[in-house]
DNA sequence: AATATTGTACCAACCGGTCGGGAAAGAGAG
DNA sequence: CTCTCTTTCCCGACCGGTTGGTACAATATT
């Protein structure tokens, strides 16, 4: 049974979520799991590969949870958009504001030398951003062209996320967060505004 | 002399800049600098003492850099904030929107895990934001009340900026960074003409 | 019997850090 | 200027421990 595989790639995910790739060591995940280097290798043919595996799970389960879940209801743009937000400071609240984002830290640690890891991580963002244009579009109704625009800004806020979880993380204060949230929310409305007349 | 001290400071900057602190280890650093473990063992105690003095190290020249030559200089306000969005993309620029901002990078490695590293960052972070509001109190005028609010504004602002550059960074695009660079141009106009009234 | 799982001893390479001794550079005396 | 003595500087062998990964035998499962 594939249980196994992916009770390991569970256990690692928590520990590259707090520790990063690198310095999760084969040991650590051993351990924790409670495994022999033997039933690993069995089950992974490297390191990296249990990297990009957890990479993939911690995707499936956003995926499923953000980007299908809330972003793609069938509710009012509006409220998506709010539920999303509540969604990103509820998973930092989860974890006291220590972690940051997984997606994040790895596209910090990763990208400059993992070309995988890279190109994964920007799949991610990218699928975030276009799963938000597409309630941004909404909001605007159905006169919403210039996809271009409405992209770029979206993926504006994605970064503002990131950065407020980032900075967050520094300061281990989850008003840091709730701060640029607030002005998300404001920059949207501003947008939205602007774009419709 | 501590001529070499700096100097092993300067290319131990450079290599954690790009590969993080634990990443970078002493072997890189002895080839790099060319010089042997004695050598480096003299002058520090421990990585860690380096990784710190790296820290203040980029600090002081990003101190002067940003918040002193750009940010207390005495002009306009708006030229001095858009110096500063102009500074920021030329950092990124110079190193082909690969490595990212040192400070961004060590807070997301590090916060977590060594606090001494992390409140060296946090006071990064604090001292950009007070000096951004500060600029920001300036172009309300002198009628400026509630510190806290604009504080909390241009910490967002500063999130912004991070965020941009994590995002850059995984997409490895200066363009996303620009995009949100433009979002921020938008927020402070907006910030500052619904504050004067 | 064959196949899927698992424990463990082992590996070379590498980690940060220590250590003893040698080279160099002053300092003071004559 | 030269002879020492002392201090600073520097090398690289070496240390115990850890790294990701391998080999192989033993055990379960089918």
């Amino acid at each position: 049974m594939s249980d196994k595989r992916q009770h390991i790639i569970k256990i690692s995910a928590a520990l590259m979520h707090s520790k990063g790739y690198e310095n999760t060591k084969l040991s650590d995940i051993l351990q924790a799991a409670e495994i022999g280097k033997g039933n690993f290798y069995h089950y992974f043919e490297s390191k990296q590969e249990l990297g990009l595996a957890v990479l993939d799970y911690i995707f499936s389960y956003w995926k499923y949870a953000l980007l299908e879940n809330i972003l793609s209801a069938d509710k009012d743009p509006e409220v998506k958009f709010n539920e999303m937000l509540a969604w990103v400071v509820n998973q930092q609240k989860r974890n006291q504001s220590k972690c940051g984002c997984v997606f994040g830290n790895l596209a910090v640690e990763m990208s400059e030398h993992d070309e995988t890891f890279r190109r994964k991580v920007e799949s991610v963002f990218d699928q975030w951003t276009d799963k938000l244009a597409r309630v941004f579009a909404e909001m605007i109704g159905p006169a919403a062209g210039n996809d271009q625009q409405i992209f770029k800004f979206a993926q504006s806020i994605v970064a503002m996320l990131e950065g407020g979880i980032l900075l967050m993380k520094s300061k281990q204060d989850i008003a840091v967060l709730e701060n640029v949230i607030e002005l998300a929310r404001t920059s949207v409305r501003h947008f939205i505004q602007q774009y419709k007349q």
